[in-house]
DNA sequence: TTATTCCTTATTGTATACAATAATAAAAGA
DNA sequence: TCTTTTATTATTGTATACAATAAGGAATAA
């Protein structure tokens, strides 16, 4: 194993995320420590920090003693993310001032393009990574340090939300389109049209269809 | 070491976790893990994977390689803490349905009392604990998982700023009473006038006096 | 066949040893 | 004296060994 982080743990930590992230490893899927371990040639130790650390994050759980196996995603639990990933973003634009605002457009509009290229030529994993990028540097304008780690973590819960339930759809190219509106919004102040639109915008892309909040 | 968790690594974080939100280990402290295993009487094992889960609560900062060192909150930080849960705290209000409020009255009214009790024999320690079960019960009758899990590692940072920041006034017992008043509300159906309640209440048990939002 | 007990295996929990790195102190050079 | 280098120590990172527990299956009794 070619080392590029600084240390194993976090390197099997986001190995392992990506591949929960991806699908690879299925909700329900256990996951023994031995066989990690074989699987990406380092002892048990790394591999234990990193299941406990997707522990913490809600990305497995842990049965005490005996194993730890890939979390699944209730239906309840899918709109309940939603429901608060709608008041903490809403959170977020009425904190959002014009100078963090202006800080941080280019980020914006950087991520909302390249979302844009992603739904172009159909790339779905695409659309979904710069459609978290976009959001969480939304966040990170409103310059309020422990909603954005509350934010980081919620939105570990929703990539895995979207895998898990394939969450994607024609329509979806329709509402990356808002993000072009959200930025204008931003900066046209108009704070209460923006969350009405982020309202809709995220309910749109993370609840299955028939969900009601 | 009496064992009467279901492994060391449980027993040693909700040690090590009191202790830091007790004051016994100070903001800024650095923690190796062999002095805490001789301390605590286990090997560092245990400890390690303690510390590193209290590093996902933001208890302590891991510096890679180097240590690690109970974490500090600055004025900045206990402000945006504020800020986010008077948001957590408005939605679960708004989530909260009468059959949810009534089956977790009991736990309500339980902690509005002995929160009460405790600021009426002048137990600092007491009312802090009190209050939080107050309001995480509150959350919790939101029955929204998500939201929960999300204010439930806010709440460790609010405790640890009680502490760092002495957040002990006479004015303190005044604002306690607030939890019945809060109560009456939701039974009420009250919602906008219960949050704009709480938004006052968390202001005072929270914030530093001079500290704007 | 169905339940129950016992044994085997799989898996985690903890301690320990050693390697790698960073912090600290001491020594050398200017 | 002050800076730089070198050596020493403190501390973390990783591998491994073994104990403790849980899971699964085989043997036994009904």
């Amino acid at each position: 194993m070619h080392p590029h982080g600084q240390n194993l743990s976090d390197e099997i930590y986001t190995l392992l995320k990506s591949k929960i992230l991806r699908g690879e490893y299925k909700g329900g899927e256990k996951i023994p420590e031995e066989h990690l371990a074989k699987e990406f040639g380092v002892s048990r130790t790394p591999i234990r920090e990193a299941v406990r650390r997707l522990g913490e994050y809600g990305l497995v759980d842990i049965k005490p003693r005996c194993y730890a196996v890939v979390s699944s995603i209730s239906e309840k639990e899918a709109a309940d993310i939603a429901r608060v990933r709608i008041d903490l973003e809403c959170l977020a634009i009425d904190l959002i001032t014009p100078k963090n605002l202006e800080a941080n457009l280019k980020d914006l509009a950087r991520h909302a393009a390249e979302c844009q290229y992603a739904a172009d030529i159909d790339d779905r994993a695409g659309i979904f990574i710069q459609d978290s990028l976009f959001h969480l540097s939304l966040v990170k304008a409103s310059d309020n340090i422990t909603l954005y780690n509350v934010y980081e973590r919620l939105e570990i819960k929703i990539q895995q939300l979207r895998v898990n339930q394939n969450l994607y759809s024609p329509e979806l190219k329709d509402y990356i389109k808002q993000h072009g509106t959200i930025m204008s919004l931003l900066k046209e102040g108009k704070k209460q049209e923006c969350k009405n639109l982020m309202y809709e915008h995220i309910i749109h892309e993370t609840c299955p269809e028939d969900l009601k909040l």
